[in-house]
DNA sequence: CTCTGGATCCACT
DNA sequence: GTGGATCCAGAGC
């Protein structure tokens, strides 16, 4: 295994005011900073306006209100009453689904949250990554730009596979799912 | 106001 | 492979 040591690179200005299928396909690879724990991401999705499996699909409400604020801030919401999924908000309407990750740093805290779960599954679907890094309900609209809150580019260029997104039943011909080829941390395979 | 169905995970068979 | 947990946003009346 490679690549366990944390890496910074600032993303580029405007990296997230971007088409959400760039930036999903654009963050395979990318890493993620939570308050003391981190990870490389390894699978991402992306929804947009114009995408009827989509929260903002009839425009701004309540709940989607992150995801026509700020690119490159956190969209945070409940998925099945219990779970908390975490986004990134790229152009308006528009946000990446962070869906699995590869642990890099403070593998023991996660562990701990996960209640003792095998390396492999720690951060291995959105739920399970939310839980790992701690998020809160609170993190919404949260801006990726402290060092205890932050998204990293890529130290390398990996292979990327993609296919059609997990758990919809609209717009399932979209194959707008990326990830990165042959990690073991993908919540499933391609 | 009520009703429905999830961008899921886990234990169990 | 199947079903239960658990709850609230969104839709419709």
């Amino acid at each position: 295994m490679t690549g366990n040591v944390p890496f910074v690179a600032p993303l580029p200005k405007g990296f997230f005011r971007r088409d959400a299928v760039t930036v999903a396909r654009d963050l395979v690879g990318a890493a993620i900073y939570v308050r003391g724990v981190s990870g490389r991401i390894v699978e991402t999705e992306a929804y947009r306006q114009d995408d009827a499996a989509s929260h903002s699909f009839r425009g701004p409400t309540r709940r989607n209100a992150a995801m026509f604020g700020p690119a490159g801030c956190a969209y945070v919401y409940r998925s099945y009453g219990l779970h908390l999924c975490l986004n990134v908000v790229c152009a308006a309407g528009e946000a990446v689904l962070l869906r699995a990750l590869e642990p890099l740093t403070g593998q023991d805290i996660m562990t701990q949250r996960r209640s003792q779960m095998p390396l492999r599954q720690l951060c291995a679907g959105p739920g399970r990554l939310s839980q790992a890094l701690g998020i809160t309900p609170g993190d919404n609209f949260r801006p990726f730009d402290r060092t205890d809150f932050f998204l990293s580019g890529a130290d390398h260029t990996p292979d990327i596979v993609q296919g059609p997104r997990i758990g919809i039943s609209r717009a399932t011909e979209l194959d707008w799912r990326f990830g990165q080829a042959e990690s073991p941390y993908l919540s499933r395979p391609f």
